[in-house]
DNA sequence: CGTTCGCTTGAGGCCGTTCAAGCGACGTGG
DNA sequence: CCACGTCGCTTGAACGGCCTCAAGCGAACG
């Protein structure tokens, strides 16, 4: 995928002309990331915000005692640190790639500037910018309100959504990451999440392969999801 | 305040000419809340979104034990639910009033046409929902990586640098909510905050007369907040 | 073949919630 | 004016979910 194709794909600018993706793709740059690089480290001075145009990206803090929170995983034709341009001139949280990948960055100034002129490029930002706080609400909501077993329940159910292949037993889905990632998105660590596919497994509610996971009883797991006890 | 000075203080409306304001005013309705008084429920088809004029608001979330989780409080001159214009069709939490309240409505559709047809508006749109995703983003980092004592640690901090007087022995503070407000937005409950406001008060970093706070010793107070533990 | 890495499993402990009771302030009605 | 209810807050005891620490295991890789 090269540049212009990248940035095309991009839900931000969907719906602009030809001549306006070339106005964006002349203050676009491109580069290559190895896995594990730091994007940018929370507090940095904000320059730029970015496009994932291949590989994969994680948004996170860290606390004090060193233990990770995911905030969100950047997938190939999303944007991520869109926010930087409209307020406060730092990043917000630490940023790296999961995997080797190539993102695209438009500088905070310029992309501004044609924000101003496009009315277009403000209303796609003003969607994008919507849907993170509806996915950071979510977020709040489960941290707070939910244990464990229910976010993981959730999380089963979206991906089994999005990605989910049928089978005889039941939906097969794929984890989009390391259980130890999955484990910091959910907002726990690794040994927590571990016990707790064996519970579900051993309840016989879901079917554990490496990184294949088979939803059995999707009515069980959508109770679980919605924060009712589980005995 | 009556509605054309209530719009005048907004944020959201900063930098507008007197035109302008006025066709905001053209499609915004003025309504009065009791205490306690429901505005909408989660789930509910959204059809306006608001700017408090007077009293105070809550955002909130409750688990299906029934545990409150307070996203936000809105104070009078700011707005809330704009997201909703943008992305989904429903309101993504509850919100009640926590006094008597004057709300200013403005009906999604028509502000949306607005909108388009002004840049800056659109600009100080996308600043406000910035600043929320700001908000948002820290609240997670509280609730995933920081215990109750830090968290309270924090707003401390926050509440004397807005609201701080100056005493002989330190900084009074009020808190601008009842306890058990201020416990659900951090996060906890009533109990757990009553216990932990005690732990400050008998190491000396705090004195409580009621919702009055003086902080005795910022430095151990900024410590906490930083997330490092306490004995 | 040794090292590293991701994952799993167990034991132990802590923080925060739940359940329960008590207290003072306040407002209402007898 | 007092009795009684409610309400917000506090305190105690006990439970439980999740984290910490520690060890072991298989797979990938140099």
């Amino acid at each position: 995928m090269d540049l212009h194709q990248a940035l095309k794909s991009s839900f931000l600018f969907s719906g602009l002309t030809e001549a306006e993706l070339s106005q964006i793709q002349a203050i676009a740059g491109i580069k290559q990331y190895a896995k594990g690089e730091l994007i940018f480290a929370e507090g940095k001075e904000a320059t730029c915000f970015y496009i994932v145009a291949s590989g994969q990206v994680k948004l996170y803090k860290i606390s004090a005692q060193g233990k990770e929170q995911i905030l969100h995983i950047v997938n190939p034709g999303e944007t991520f640190a869109e926010a930087v341009m409209f307020s406060g001139g730092h990043y917000p949280a630490f940023s790296e790639t999961l995997s080797h990948s190539r993102l695209i960055h438009l500088p905070k100034e310029a992309f501004l500037q044609l924000i101003k002129q496009n009315p277009q490029l403000s209303l796609n930002m003003l969607a994008t910018l919507s849907k993170l706080l509806r996915r950071l609400n979510r977020l709040v909501e489960e941290l707070s309100l939910k244990d464990v077993s229910s976010r993981l329940a959730q999380y089963l159910i979206e991906q089994s959504r999005q990605t989910g292949q049928p089978t005889e037993t039941g939906v097969q889905l794929e984890l989009d990451a390391s259980k130890t990632q999955l484990a910091s998105r959910l907002g726990t660590i690794s040994e927590t999440l571990s016990r707790t596919l064996r519970k579900l497994k051993q309840a016989g509610i879901i079917q554990v392969k490496g990184n294949l996971i088979t939803i059995l009883d999707l009515d069980t797991l959508n109770e679980m999801a919605s924060g009712a006890k589980y005995d």
